[in-house]
RNA sequence: GGAGAGGUGGCCGAGUGGUUGAAGGCGGCGGUCUUGAAAACCGCAGGGUGAAAGCCCCGGGGGUUCGAAUCCCUCCCUCUCCGCCA
């Protein structure tokens, strides 16, 4: 269950309200309202025989074991009765599993409301938060009054042996870069610089983390139902390809109670991400921006409840230094109820400027999902020993997803002669200063 | 892939179809004792739902039965051996 039966009676309208404002239809929540209230009368009923079958059953051992013949006609008749009680018990039961199944199905699909500050609209609404850096010029101004045009990262990248599109394509299909040489080199370069970053500055715990997880890890992070047809399914196996680490990463404590000391539990994994990019066809088809493969570095972070609000803007803060450390512009945005995923309740996109292209593209993706993940995923924490367990808290944000970042790392360092320039932090990772053909 | 063993409370581990939601041990919490601690002793402690009574939960699902942790079917997982293999 995502949004839980309690808020689910109690807080009816803001769900609707919610529903509304991210784009979605509302009519899930009334659909649940009903299916409930439909399941309660059941249960009560059938509680009600419940208790008096158990007084029966007990009432025919504690006769037996005072003497009476089990095939005497006494013990007969209480069995008799008893078995008209269990029949209409199995009919009750049938019917409140199908109510069952059919709520759990609508509460699946009734939207996280986004926080109440959120503005509400489409993307015209997006805040920008903040911007850090200068913008590379698109034209730039060389030696003597001369200029040069930045090319767009494709060009850049192919004609330095780094990216091998066809051979991608070829092997596998469009929308799977092949990289090469020094390409492939600044991938491994980069996921161990944010790594390394992360777990050695920001304190997470390193994951590496399945590739392909199964149906319930899906469900439990809201992949099921709403975003099912984005992912790669092996049907043989009955199994997803991961669309991101958060998935895999944030169902490792599903099923569990966490004790208050163990919080915040914040963990960093890296892993290939698989998106099947169904309903964008035409779009973004040069180059990298959008690819049916990328790597990701993915922060994933599990909190109490009063301290998650401040844990997304220092998540935010974490996805930022490593754009700072390449030396990329970029700016802070966040996001309007509209361009919102349904599962979010507060994002921030952190979005990088690509002079190339001439585009901001969006690199990280930081959000805080409050109880409605931990629910799904039924992970639970303890305020203090003995206590009662509460759903706590999961936030995520990418940090930082490869592919368009190097697609702006190659239209920011390129040179007018066509080398590359290696950021800074970089140069450790590659062994080199600059990339030639 | 083949053969076998097993899945019970935070952990280990009993469990006969009939007050066993579940013995016992360890661990945990509280107390007595102690200057303090250890030891010893006493006590308290699972989760869900419900206003409560109650109902449900012994890997998941289904079945047999008046009644299932206990019997049957099925799926999943773990372990051991063999085969294959990065």
């Amino acid at each position: 269950m995502s949004v839980g039966l309690q808020r689910l009676r109690e807080d009816a309208e803001r769900l609707r309200r919610g529903a509304i404002d991210k784009g979605e239809d509302p009519a899930a929540v009334d659909a649940a309202l009903r299916l409930d209230r439909r399941r309660r009368a059941l249960l009560g009923e059938s509680d009600r025989l419940k208790a008096q079958r158990n007084d029966a059953s007990r009432g025919i051992g504690d006769a037996i074991k005072g003497g009476a013949d089990p095939r005497g006609a006494e013990v007969a008749e209480l069995r008799e009765r008893s078995t008209g009680v269990s029949r209409r018990i199995a009919e009750l039961e049938r019917e409140l599993q199908s109510i069952e199944a059919e709520l759990e199905e609508v509460l699946l699909r009734i939207p996280n409301p986004a926080d109440l500050d959120v503005p509400v609209g489409g993307e015209q609404a997006n805040v920008v938060v903040r911007t850090w850096g200068e913008p590379a010029r698109h034209m730039e101004d060389g030696q003597g009054g001369s200029s040069w045009e930045r090319r767009p990262h494709w060009q850049v990248a192919e004609a330095l042996g780094m990216l091998d599109l066809a051979a991608g394509a070829k092997v596998t299909g469009s929308g799977f870069p092949m990289y090469r040489a020094a390409g492939a080199a600044l991938q491994r370069a980069l996921i161990d610089l944010f790594l390394s970053i992360h777990t050695r500055e920001h304190g997470f715990v390193e994951i590496w983390p399945p590739a392909v997880v199964n149906a319930a890890s899906a469900r439990g992070t809201g992949q099921i139902p709403d975003k099912e047809h984005q992912m790669y399914v092996v049907e043989r196996d009955d199994l997803y390809l991961v669309p991101t680490a958060e998935v895999p990463v944030t169902n490792i404590h599903r099923d569990e109670i966490l004790d208050a000391e163990r919080l915040p539990i914040r963990y960093v994994a890296y892993s290939p991400c698989f998106r099947r990019e169904a309903g964008a066809a035409g779009k973004d088809t040069r180059g990298i921006l959008r690819v049916h493969q990328f790597d990701k570095v993915e922060m994933v972070s599990f909190e109490r409840p009063e301290a998650s609000g401040a844990a997304l803007e220092w998540l935010t803060g974490c996805a930022e230094v490593l754009l700072q450390r390449l030396g990329l512009a970029y700016r802070v945005v966040l996001l309007a109820t509209g361009e919102m995923g349904v599962t979010q309740a507060r994002t921030y996109d952190l979005e990088v400027w690509a002079p190339g292209v001439e585009r901001w593209l969006e690199v990280s993706s930081v959000s805080n999902f409050r109880d409605y993940q931990a629910r799904r995923m039924n992970i639970r924490w303890r305020r203090e020993p003995g206590a009662k367990p509460e759903i706590l808290h999961t936030l995520n944000g990418s940090g930082l997803a490869l592919a368009r970042t190097v697609a702006a790392l190659l239209e920011v360092y390129q040179q007018p002669d066509g080398t590359l320039r290696v950021p800074d932090v970089l140069c450790p990772h590659m062994g080199v200063e600059l990339i030639r053909r």
